[in-house]
DNA sequence: TTTATATATTCCTATAAAGGAATATATTAG
DNA sequence: CTAATATATTCCTTTATAGGAATATATAAA
Protein backbone atom coordinates (compact mmCIF):
# COMPACT_ATOMS: atom_id res chain seq x y z
CA UNK A 1 0.00 0.00 0.00
CA UNK A 2 1.15 3.72 -0.69
CA UNK A 3 0.41 7.04 1.34
CA UNK A 4 -2.61 8.39 2.16
CA UNK A 5 -3.35 10.34 -1.54
CA UNK A 6 -3.36 13.87 -0.78
CA UNK A 7 -6.68 14.10 -2.34
CA UNK A 8 -7.67 11.85 0.48
CA UNK A 9 -8.99 14.67 2.80
CA UNK A 10 -7.80 18.49 4.27
CA UNK A 11 -5.23 16.71 6.23
CA UNK A 12 -3.25 15.50 3.36
CA UNK A 13 -3.58 17.87 1.21
CA UNK A 14 -2.36 20.92 3.30
CA UNK A 15 0.46 18.80 4.32
CA UNK A 16 2.59 20.19 1.28
CA UNK A 17 3.91 23.47 2.07
CA UNK A 18 3.18 25.34 -1.37
CA UNK A 19 -0.51 24.03 -0.80
CA UNK A 20 -0.42 25.60 2.23
CA UNK A 21 0.84 29.13 0.60
CA UNK A 22 -1.76 29.20 -1.59
CA UNK A 23 -4.25 29.09 1.20
CA UNK A 24 -2.81 32.15 2.58
CA UNK A 25 -2.61 33.70 -0.30
CA UNK A 26 -6.01 33.42 -1.77
CA UNK A 27 -8.14 33.33 1.88
CA UNK A 28 -10.88 35.87 2.02
CA UNK A 29 -10.06 36.75 -1.63
CA UNK A 30 -10.87 36.03 -5.63
CA UNK A 31 -7.83 35.03 -7.68
CA UNK A 32 -6.96 34.08 -11.28
CA UNK A 33 -4.46 31.91 -11.91
CA UNK A 34 -2.08 34.07 -13.15
CA UNK A 35 -2.14 36.51 -10.82
CA UNK A 36 -1.31 33.70 -8.70
CA UNK A 37 1.58 32.46 -10.64
CA UNK A 38 2.55 36.41 -10.13
CA UNK A 39 2.73 36.42 -6.47
CA UNK A 40 4.28 32.78 -6.23
CA UNK A 41 7.01 32.91 -9.12
CA UNK A 42 6.05 29.02 -9.51
CA UNK A 43 5.38 28.27 -13.38
CA UNK A 44 1.72 27.67 -14.38
CA UNK A 45 1.12 24.33 -14.27
CA UNK A 46 2.28 23.71 -11.00
CA UNK A 47 -0.11 26.58 -9.80
CA UNK A 48 -2.95 24.87 -11.55
CA UNK A 49 -1.72 21.28 -10.60
CA UNK A 50 -2.00 22.48 -6.58
CA UNK A 51 -5.22 24.10 -7.28
CA UNK A 52 -6.56 20.84 -8.54
CA UNK A 53 -5.36 18.72 -5.54
CA UNK A 54 -7.18 22.01 -3.52
CA UNK A 55 -10.38 21.59 -5.61
CA UNK A 56 -10.60 17.92 -5.42
CA UNK A 57 -10.72 18.04 -1.28
CA UNK A 58 -13.23 21.19 -1.59
CA UNK A 59 -10.54 23.99 -0.04
CA UNK A 60 -10.65 25.74 -2.87
CA UNK A 61 -13.41 26.45 -5.86
CA UNK A 62 -13.47 27.55 -8.81
CA UNK A 63 -15.74 30.20 -10.92
CA UNK A 64 -15.13 30.49 -14.96
CA UNK A 65 -15.11 34.02 -16.05
CA UNK A 66 -14.10 34.09 -19.90
CA UNK A 67 -11.09 32.29 -19.80
CA UNK A 68 -9.99 32.90 -16.25
CA UNK A 69 -10.44 30.95 -13.72
CA UNK A 70 -11.24 32.63 -10.55
CA UNK A 71 -10.70 30.73 -7.58
CA UNK A 72 -11.60 31.15 -3.87
CA UNK A 73 -10.54 29.21 -0.34
CA UNK A 74 -13.46 27.47 1.31
CA UNK A 75 -12.50 28.29 4.34
CA UNK A 76 -15.04 25.85 6.02
CA UNK A 77 -13.28 23.03 4.11
CA UNK A 78 -10.45 23.39 7.44
CA UNK A 79 -12.61 23.09 10.09
CA UNK A 80 -11.99 19.34 10.75
CA UNK A 81 -8.53 20.06 10.94
CA UNK A 82 -9.49 22.89 13.50
CA UNK A 83 -12.02 20.64 14.94
CA UNK A 84 -8.93 17.38 15.58
CA UNK A 85 -6.31 19.44 17.21
CA UNK A 86 -8.16 21.65 19.98
CA UNK A 87 -9.43 18.39 21.39
CA UNK A 88 -5.68 18.31 22.19
CA UNK A 89 -4.97 22.20 23.41
CA UNK A 90 -5.60 21.67 27.27
CA UNK A 91 -2.44 19.61 26.79
CA UNK A 92 0.01 21.98 25.29
CA UNK A 93 -1.90 24.90 27.48
CA UNK A 94 -1.23 22.33 30.67
CA UNK A 95 2.61 22.77 29.70
CA UNK A 96 2.59 25.65 29.01
CA UNK A 97 0.72 26.92 32.52
CA UNK A 98 3.81 24.49 34.04
CA UNK A 99 6.19 26.69 32.46
CA UNK A 100 4.41 29.80 33.90
CA UNK A 101 4.27 28.08 37.42
CA UNK A 102 7.76 27.29 36.83
CA UNK A 103 8.29 31.03 36.31
CA UNK A 104 6.50 32.74 39.01
CA UNK A 105 8.63 30.14 41.33
CA UNK A 106 11.74 31.37 39.64
CA UNK A 107 10.45 34.86 40.71
CA UNK A 108 9.61 34.80 44.03
CA UNK A 109 12.80 32.69 44.79
CA UNK A 110 14.35 35.58 43.38
CA UNK A 111 12.19 37.70 45.44
CA UNK A 112 14.05 36.18 48.42
CA UNK A 113 16.76 36.43 47.62
CA UNK A 114 16.86 40.55 47.69
CA UNK B 1 10.64 14.90 -6.49
CA UNK B 2 8.63 12.91 -4.15
CA UNK B 3 5.96 14.14 -1.99
CA UNK B 4 6.91 15.92 1.56
CA UNK B 5 8.22 13.11 3.64
CA UNK B 6 5.66 12.39 6.41
CA UNK B 7 9.06 13.23 8.68
CA UNK B 8 9.28 16.58 7.22
CA UNK B 9 6.86 18.09 10.08
CA UNK B 10 4.01 17.74 12.00
CA UNK B 11 1.56 18.10 9.02
CA UNK B 12 2.99 15.30 7.16
CA UNK B 13 3.15 13.31 10.28
CA UNK B 14 -0.56 13.56 10.63
CA UNK B 15 -1.92 13.02 7.67
CA UNK B 16 -2.09 9.63 8.00
CA UNK B 17 -5.05 8.78 9.58
CA UNK B 18 -3.30 5.79 11.98
CA UNK B 19 -0.92 8.02 13.29
CA UNK B 20 -3.63 10.28 14.22
CA UNK B 21 -5.31 7.39 15.87
CA UNK B 22 -2.13 6.89 17.65
CA UNK B 23 -2.16 10.54 18.98
CA UNK B 24 -5.83 10.02 20.15
CA UNK B 25 -5.18 7.22 21.75
CA UNK B 26 -1.78 8.46 23.73
CA UNK B 27 -2.87 11.59 24.85
CA UNK B 28 -2.46 12.63 28.85
CA UNK B 29 -1.17 8.66 28.63
CA UNK B 30 1.87 6.77 28.68
CA UNK B 31 1.84 3.33 27.00
CA UNK B 32 3.74 0.87 26.31
CA UNK B 33 3.94 -0.42 22.70
CA UNK B 34 2.11 -3.63 23.34
CA UNK B 35 -0.74 -2.14 25.02
CA UNK B 36 -1.26 0.18 21.82
CA UNK B 37 -0.94 -3.60 19.86
CA UNK B 38 -3.71 -4.74 22.34
CA UNK B 39 -5.72 -1.19 21.68
CA UNK B 40 -5.64 -0.80 17.64
CA UNK B 41 -5.41 -4.97 16.96
CA UNK B 42 -2.49 -3.48 14.38
CA UNK B 43 0.63 -6.17 13.87
CA UNK B 44 3.34 -4.38 16.28
CA UNK B 45 6.02 -3.52 13.38
CA UNK B 46 3.43 -1.25 11.83
CA UNK B 47 2.92 0.50 15.46
CA UNK B 48 6.54 1.12 15.83
CA UNK B 49 6.69 2.00 12.56
CA UNK B 50 4.19 5.06 12.52
CA UNK B 51 5.82 5.86 16.09
CA UNK B 52 9.01 5.91 15.21
CA UNK B 53 7.15 9.04 11.93
CA UNK B 54 5.64 10.69 15.20
CA UNK B 55 8.91 10.40 17.45
CA UNK B 56 10.82 12.26 14.51
CA UNK B 57 8.96 15.21 14.17
CA UNK B 58 8.63 15.11 18.11
CA UNK B 59 5.05 14.74 18.73
CA UNK B 60 5.75 11.40 20.86
CA UNK B 61 8.70 11.08 22.87
CA UNK B 62 9.60 7.72 24.30
CA UNK B 63 11.08 6.38 27.67
CA UNK B 64 12.92 3.14 27.93
CA UNK B 65 11.65 0.86 31.39
CA UNK B 66 13.60 -2.06 31.16
CA UNK B 67 12.70 -3.60 28.25
CA UNK B 68 9.50 -1.96 27.67
CA UNK B 69 9.42 1.26 25.76
CA UNK B 70 6.54 3.72 27.31
CA UNK B 71 5.29 6.29 24.83
CA UNK B 72 3.85 9.57 25.13
CA UNK B 73 2.34 12.27 23.30
CA UNK B 74 3.99 15.68 23.00
CA UNK B 75 1.30 18.27 22.32
CA UNK B 76 3.07 21.22 22.28
CA UNK B 77 4.25 19.81 18.63
CA UNK B 78 0.19 20.16 17.22
CA UNK B 79 0.17 23.77 18.58
CA UNK B 80 1.73 24.76 15.14
CA UNK B 81 -0.93 23.36 13.08
CA UNK B 82 -3.47 25.15 15.65
CA UNK B 83 -1.49 28.07 14.85
CA UNK B 84 -1.72 27.65 11.00
CA UNK B 85 -5.45 26.80 10.85
CA UNK B 86 -6.92 29.47 13.59
CA UNK B 87 -6.09 32.24 10.91
CA UNK B 88 -8.77 31.16 8.89
CA UNK B 89 -11.04 30.88 11.25
CA UNK B 90 -13.19 34.16 10.94
CA UNK B 91 -13.51 32.82 7.62
CA UNK B 92 -15.83 30.18 8.53
CA UNK B 93 -17.77 31.25 11.02
CA UNK B 94 -18.45 34.16 8.98
CA UNK B 95 -19.93 31.63 6.75
CA UNK B 96 -21.78 30.44 9.85
CA UNK B 97 -23.19 33.62 11.25
CA UNK B 98 -24.29 34.03 7.74
CA UNK B 99 -26.44 30.63 7.58
CA UNK B 100 -27.42 32.11 11.33
CA UNK B 101 -28.31 35.47 9.45
CA UNK B 102 -30.55 33.10 7.33
CA UNK B 103 -32.23 30.90 9.43
CA UNK B 104 -32.78 33.99 11.61
CA UNK B 105 -34.77 35.35 8.02
CA UNK B 106 -36.16 32.41 7.51
CA UNK B 107 -37.78 32.09 11.31
CA UNK B 108 -38.60 36.42 10.95
CA UNK B 109 -40.52 35.13 7.47
CA UNK B 110 -42.49 32.79 9.60
CA UNK B 111 -43.66 34.38 12.21
CA UNK B 112 -45.14 36.80 10.01
CA UNK B 113 -46.77 34.50 8.40
CA UNK B 114 -48.72 32.97 11.04
C1' DT C 1 -10.41 33.02 -39.17
C1' DT C 2 -6.01 33.38 -37.53
C1' DT C 3 -3.56 34.60 -33.42
C1' DA C 4 -2.84 35.45 -28.67
C1' DT C 5 -4.00 34.51 -24.02
C1' DA C 6 -5.39 31.66 -19.96
C1' DT C 7 -5.46 27.41 -18.07
C1' DA C 8 -5.37 22.33 -17.82
C1' DT C 9 -3.36 17.94 -18.94
C1' DT C 10 0.00 14.47 -20.23
C1' DC C 11 4.37 12.23 -20.10
C1' DC C 12 8.49 11.62 -17.70
C1' DT C 13 11.71 10.67 -13.66
C1' DA C 14 13.08 10.33 -8.96
C1' DT C 15 11.59 9.45 -4.53
C1' DA C 16 9.33 7.54 -0.76
C1' DA C 17 5.77 5.60 1.78
C1' DA C 18 2.52 1.79 3.85
C1' DG C 19 1.91 -2.74 4.82
C1' DG C 20 3.34 -7.64 5.17
C1' DA C 21 6.70 -10.98 6.43
C1' DA C 22 10.77 -12.16 8.37
C1' DT C 23 14.37 -11.18 11.34
C1' DA C 24 17.42 -8.62 14.48
C1' DT C 25 18.21 -6.61 19.09
C1' DA C 26 17.76 -5.94 23.89
C1' DT C 27 16.39 -7.23 28.33
C1' DT C 28 14.50 -10.13 31.78
C1' DA C 29 13.25 -14.77 33.63
C1' DG C 30 14.25 -19.56 34.63
C1' DC D 1 23.54 -19.69 30.06
C1' DT D 2 19.29 -20.39 27.52
C1' DA D 3 14.57 -19.30 26.66
C1' DA D 4 11.01 -15.97 26.53
C1' DT D 5 9.40 -11.37 25.99
C1' DA D 6 9.27 -6.54 24.08
C1' DT D 7 10.42 -3.84 20.52
C1' DA D 8 12.87 -2.27 16.33
C1' DT D 9 14.60 -2.97 11.74
C1' DT D 10 15.08 -4.80 7.11
C1' DC D 11 13.47 -6.42 2.77
C1' DC D 12 9.90 -6.52 -0.53
C1' DT D 13 6.03 -4.80 -3.50
C1' DT D 14 2.62 -1.54 -4.88
C1' DT D 15 1.26 2.95 -5.39
C1' DA D 16 1.53 7.82 -5.67
C1' DT D 17 3.33 11.67 -5.62
C1' DA D 18 6.05 16.64 -7.04
C1' DG D 19 8.25 18.89 -10.43
C1' DG D 20 9.84 19.76 -15.26
C1' DA D 21 8.83 19.99 -20.07
C1' DA D 22 5.85 19.79 -23.65
C1' DT D 23 1.38 20.04 -25.31
C1' DA D 24 -3.68 20.28 -25.40
C1' DT D 25 -7.92 23.02 -24.80
C1' DA D 26 -10.84 26.92 -24.48
C1' DT D 27 -11.94 31.57 -25.19
C1' DA D 28 -11.27 36.18 -26.71
C1' DA D 29 -9.03 39.61 -29.75
C1' DA D 30 -7.39 41.35 -34.20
Amino acid sequence: MARTPTTFDPFNAISEPKRRELIEMLIGKEMTVNEIVGLTGWNQPMVSKHLKVLKEVGLVSEKREGRFRVYKVNAAQLKPIQDWVVQFEQYWQNSFDQLEDYLKTLQSKEVKNE
